[in-house]
DNA sequence: CGCATGCTTGACTGAACTCAAAGTCCGTGG
DNA sequence: CCACGGACTTTGAGTTCAGTCAAGCATGCG
């Protein structure tokens, strides 16, 4: 097995994994609005008047939000922070699954089997909308627009997940690299940041575990991009000089 | 690029593309617990009695089910045959995404942008049933029951898309296709056939491309495990010998 | 300040890709 | 019905790319 893929952080978080809940002060409520608007919502929905507020979960970097075999209780949207979905394997290696950010769905691999199939970790400090599993599967009718939002959202991470599977396919390792980049760097301007320099919130070796390639293979891409001039790599501060460059690279 | 990884057929699918579809005297319909059957819900529902029928399709070897980039009209399940659903990348690079068989559902990432996003082909002679997006997202309570099963189906599509995605992480080739066949194995046994014994209804191409490995190595690999005993493979036809073998081989 | 974690780079090795050739199966048309 | 051709498969030989092992530096936290 690849000792490599072990989980970087899995030592000092478990301490953390026993952290207290917020005290009830500290709780705090969003809206069926923003909830809209963080997932950019652009279908349409029956209803015009929405009075459901959805509850807050706050994470500390490298608390775990959902364990892997944790009884489904809803899903989450990202309201910021970045995190980190991953399924380990029976021999320690893991997989790196996607890297949700805000405006991201969270949970949506629990509702099949009743129970999260894989580990979320926050990778900087975060804060979670729920939406419990209670209001998902509602019999009353005002929360019909509820299950059609989460039906939406789900498919929309089905299509992003297909994206980022195509991502490790049929390429050499410095090809997914410059992929991931280009990738992150979309991600960053729908979420409303520059799309030309961002900090990565994961190591190179999750970058490697989300790729299928090793650390050493990450950091020599990296070096290698830089080089060509083409981005420039300060530890995880990455600026992208030639987004032309990079889509040329792809190929 | 990799030339290997060009569709296969995609030459004489083309005149097939064109086919009429059937006589209206070939038409034939199915009931909601024929779908439920087939998709093995287990979960729970509201209503008892349904009286919603759904129309089916018939394809031929060879025909395509689905375009990339056609527009959404909904889901479907299939009756018996098996499928192959892919995605082109501009290069000509063919990603197979899944082998959709007996009981799967075809269709679900079609959703969020109102038109699917892989190209779905039929590997046999196939019959798929059609829930169509006017059921799916009706305002009708008679239909809320077909709107959960789809959501529950959806979700379990996503964790067997979630184990698809691992099988191709961190492993030698032959670990992958060791992993691959007993996957293949499983299914078999979810459809109700035998577990050691069953054909393969894609290329080694195919695999290839799921697994992302050259269709040598996929050849090689069969070979492989036939002479350890494991397996034994005549063309498409595979036996599997030692399950428990097979199952050591994946570590 | 010290240590653990993360990152970079180098040298070597091995697994998978590429190219090539030959055999097998199957559908189609004569 | 049989012959042909194309697609599919197998196997071999050489090459390349990424993994492995190792060493050293940077960073950040306690």
């Amino acid at each position: 097995m690849n000792v490599q893929s072990i989980s970087s952080s899995a030592r000092w978080q478990l301490p953390i994994r026993q952290l207290p809940d917020l005290p009830e002060s500290d709780v705090h409520w969003s809206d069926f609005q923003e909830v809209l608007e963080l997932l950019q919502f652009d279908g349409h929905l029956g209803q015009t008047h929405h009075t459901r507020v959805f509850q807050r979960r706050r994470l500390k970097a490298g608390q775990i939000a959902l364990n892997m075999g944790q009884p489904f209780d809803g899903l989450y949207v990202v309201r910021f922070g970045a995190l980190k979905t991953s399924m380990t394997h029976v021999d320690g290696a893991e997989h790196a699954l996607a890297f949700p950010m805000k405006g991201d769905l969270i949970g949506f691999d629990g509702i099949c089997k009743n129970r999260y199939l894989s580990e979320v970790v926050a990778l900087t400090d975060c804060d979670l909308i729920k939406i419990p599993s209670e209001v998902l599967f509602s019999p009353s009718r005002a929360d019909d627009d509820v299950e059609r939002l989460a039906f939406w959202a789900i498919s929309r991470e089905i299509v992003q997940e297909q994206t980022t599977y195509a991502l490790t396919h049929s390429a050499k390792a410095d090809v997914r690299v410059a992929r991931f980049l280009r990738i992150q760097s979309e991600r960053f301007v729908a979420m409303g940041y520059s799309p030309n320099q961002f900090k990565l919130p994961m190591t190179r070796r999750d970058i490697g575990n989300h790729l299928n390639v090793t650390l050493e293979t990450i950091s020599r891409a990296f070096s290698a991009l830089d080089k060509l001039g083409i981005i420039s790599v300060e530890r995880r501060e990455i600026k992208i000089l030639s987004l032309d460059g990079l889509r040329n690279f792809e190929r």
